[in-house]
DNA sequence: GTAACTCGTTCACTTTAGTTAAGAAATGAA
DNA sequence: TTCATTTCTTAACTAAAGTGAACGAGTTAC
């Protein structure tokens, strides 16, 4: 499990066996149970996860409606905008599935960076690379119709399809839950042929 | 012109007169042409920008089309997305109008923040807020119809709408000219009434 | 066990974007 | 200026998503 988190960090900076000390003794591993609500609209927070294991999703509701806005699996990281604006939370962070999760907060951060000042330029490769990610999640989405949006789910996240709930992903793709049946259907038929 | 700069820059650290100087001494503002390409499809660049006046644009080439990605004018920063991955770009950076930038590459960078660690923590907060900026963006768009993205538009940045072609301005809300044209024939329809 | 809910699907109907084509208006070059 | 190109708009048609409603399957609560 520390390993794992580990293995990340390692992509970024390299650790000394002192530093991983400070970090495990940070008390950073937790478990939570499916459907736990880590963060609620209109509430403050400073925590950032990185899921070890499970599943979580962030949404937010508008005219009643939830709107999916991303899964989060093995390996990624969430830093809620909120953390980043210092503003009362807009979304909602929920466990899809019961998880294993490191949560850190911004004041650990700055108590970490200033025995390791690494821990900077790792949250700055960091961010980097998921701006110029999301970048090109966000041009991908722009220029492709739904249903491309779905074969491209398929392609790239096929575990999605079997943990999270159909209404869900269909407002993950920007669309309502009939649509996305509609689409499946289609796809089905011509497939047959 | 130097003072737009270092008004930016303070929003994120504050500089003593000696860095504010090894920045001055960089040669970092340059005029470019209306038309000019920065950033070629296929080429490696370390470069990023910094609009202290103008408008550029960047793009990538699709079947053909030219798929507009985002508008960068004064007082935004671009850092293309193959700067953060290190391989060939796949978009195009260029000049909607005569604009006046900063310059800097990576390599400078490096050598900036060996004397001035507070680089890497103000790169760190830009990223962070522009990722959470960028996935609010991102969000937004993803549930709202193109009616409703082009209205959120004349809000936010109005002064596109004078400076930029409309087929550009199509593409970046991910629809096609003639839609973009009949969307705003039917919203004048409706202010009418 | 049954009632209440949620979830996924299907259907009919409406609305809107994509497509193809044509022409008018603006821009640029010879 | 004139010709050519690009840009913007309009129109007719097609394809697909939104909407509202209904239904069955599965789940939860009492």
């Amino acid at each position: 499990m520390q390993n794992t988190l580990f293995d990340f960090i390692a992509k970024y900076v390299s650790l000394t066996e002192d530093e991983q000390n400070v970090l495990l003794s940070l008390d950073l591993f937790h478990s939570v149970k499916k459907g736990t609500i880590l963060l609620a609209e209109g509430q403050k927070s400073k925590n950032s996860y990185f899921i070890l294991k499970g599943c979580i999703r962030t949404y937010y509701v508008l005219d009643g409606e939830e709107k999916t806005t991303a899964f989060y699996t093995e390996m990624d990281v969430l830093t809620p905008p909120c953390v980043t604006s210092k503003t009362p939370s807009d979304y909602y962070v929920s466990c899809v599935e019961d998880s294993i999760l490191t949560v850190s907060n911004t004041d650990m951060e700055v108590e970490v960076n200033s025995k390791f000042p690494k821990f900077d330029i790792m949250c700055k490769l960091l961010a980097e690379e998921l701006l110029a990610k999301q970048r090109i999640d966000f041009d991908e989405f722009k220029n492709s119709s739904p249903e491309q949006r779905y074969l491209n789910l398929i392609q790239k996240r096929p575990d999605l399809l079997q943990r999270v709930p159909q209404h869900q992903l269909a407002s993950y793709l920007g669309i309502k839950p009939q649509s996305l049946s509609r689409l499946r259907a289609r796809i089905t038929e011509k497939d047959k042929e």
